[in-house]
DNA sequence: TTGTTTGTTGATCACCTGATCAATAGCCTG
DNA sequence: CAGGCTATTGATCAGGTGATCAACAAACAA
């Protein structure tokens, strides 16, 4: 309706390439401080510094934008989740590692953003699809860190498929709980942790503290 | 802006308590059907045919009414598997029931509800209000059932608050998972029945199918 | 220097949202 | 039948959304 004037500097002319590049980041950075609604044409025109049009001009369409930026926060999330992950040798110290890693809130920037993805991929094909890809690719993070434990010999041989969607639900459903209503996800690591000595054949306290 | 006619025959006039009542349950219908983002004034106005402005005039504001619409929704799907659980004499058989009823997908209107509400709660305080509100209540009705198997000497003593914590949000991490990419969690109920005769000293497979 | 390519913008459209308010229409009482 | 009380409405406001397009400006090529 009335977006009159910016009032702004003339964004500098700078190569196709890498203004696409500016705006995506953007768009990660306005969805980590706004979530992934506030992802808005003009939200992010403000902040990659530049007119509202441009944005439409280098984004396919807003439902396509939000899915890529959901991809790729939640891409680089895994990515260093699992770097840090994998760093850990032995088997049993690499799952406790991994569950620790989930649970401790050190990506609570990036929870609400899967939170919102939930929400508004009913009415988003393309992030709903989005969605889909990065569960799948932390289900296989998750199946990969037991299959090791398991093919050493430290751990019983289990479904781990069912095991890694189990612990996502967990870990999902913890933090979906805690940002609204936190403290209480405390001291779950405990139970998890039994949880997956039992299914796995570890003694006891071996994953939890 | 440009809102000219409805085209619709004028509403009978009846009381404002009815009215309201009326107003309340369109808006829980439209929540159901387009979810909680969908419950907006002129949709609930069509719902109730019933003039937009009149929807605002009975609802102190949108966000309360998301609210209210929302506690309305969560407390009745709590009351009707209350009911249906509380039912179940047996101790175990009763804790069962609670897990393959908040699993069996029965209750799959409301889920989607939730997941609007953990999104929408960080922009609207009264909604966050509401959700918190539902969610120690659902907290206590499982902690319920799981003190009454202790009660009763059929279930070793835990800290039954802590694994009503761990249930819920695997509930609902589950349920979350299945609105995008639903038929994996199919077997969790065996995973979580065989984590929980663990933790209250029960015999393998009393809780799994 | 010119001309062409390409990045950038303002203005605008159509549509949605919540909210307000004077004006209306209907029922009930006196 | 007249008047008052109250439910209901239309119109409108201010703001937000995604999207489009002719026009502009800057860099590069001839």
């Amino acid at each position: 309706m009335s977006t009159p004037q910016d009032d702004r500097p003339r964004a500098e002319r700078i190569p196709a390439a890498l203004r696409a590049e500016q705006i995506y980041e953007a768009a990660q950075s306005v969805a980590l401080e706004r979530g992934l609604a506030g992802v808005t044409l003009r939200a992010v025109a403000e902040r990659a510094g530049v007119a509202s049009a441009l944005v439409a001009h280098y984004a396919p369409s807003m439902s396509e934008l939000v899915a890529d930026t959901f991809r790729a926060l939640a891409g680089r999330e895994l990515a260093e989740v699992r770097a840090h992950v994998l760093a850990v040798r032995d088997p049993v110290a690499r799952l406790r590692t991994l569950l620790t890693t989930m649970l401790d809130g050190t990506r609570n920037d990036v929870t609400p953003v899967w939170v919102d993805a939930w929400g508004l991929g009913r009415r988003n094909a393309d992030l709903a699809e989005a969605i889909t890809e990065e569960m799948t690719e932390w289900h296989a993070a998750v199946v990969e860190v037991l299959d090791a434990g398991i093919d050493a010999g430290v751990m019983t041989p289990a479904d781990t498929d069912l095991i890694a969607s189990q612990v996502l639900a967990m870990i999902d459903g913890l933090n979906a709980h805690e940002m609204v209503d936190y403290g209480r996800g405390a001291s779950s690591l405990r139970l998890i942790g039994r949880a997956l000595e039992l299914e796995l054949g570890l003694a006891d306290g071996t994953l939890g503290q």
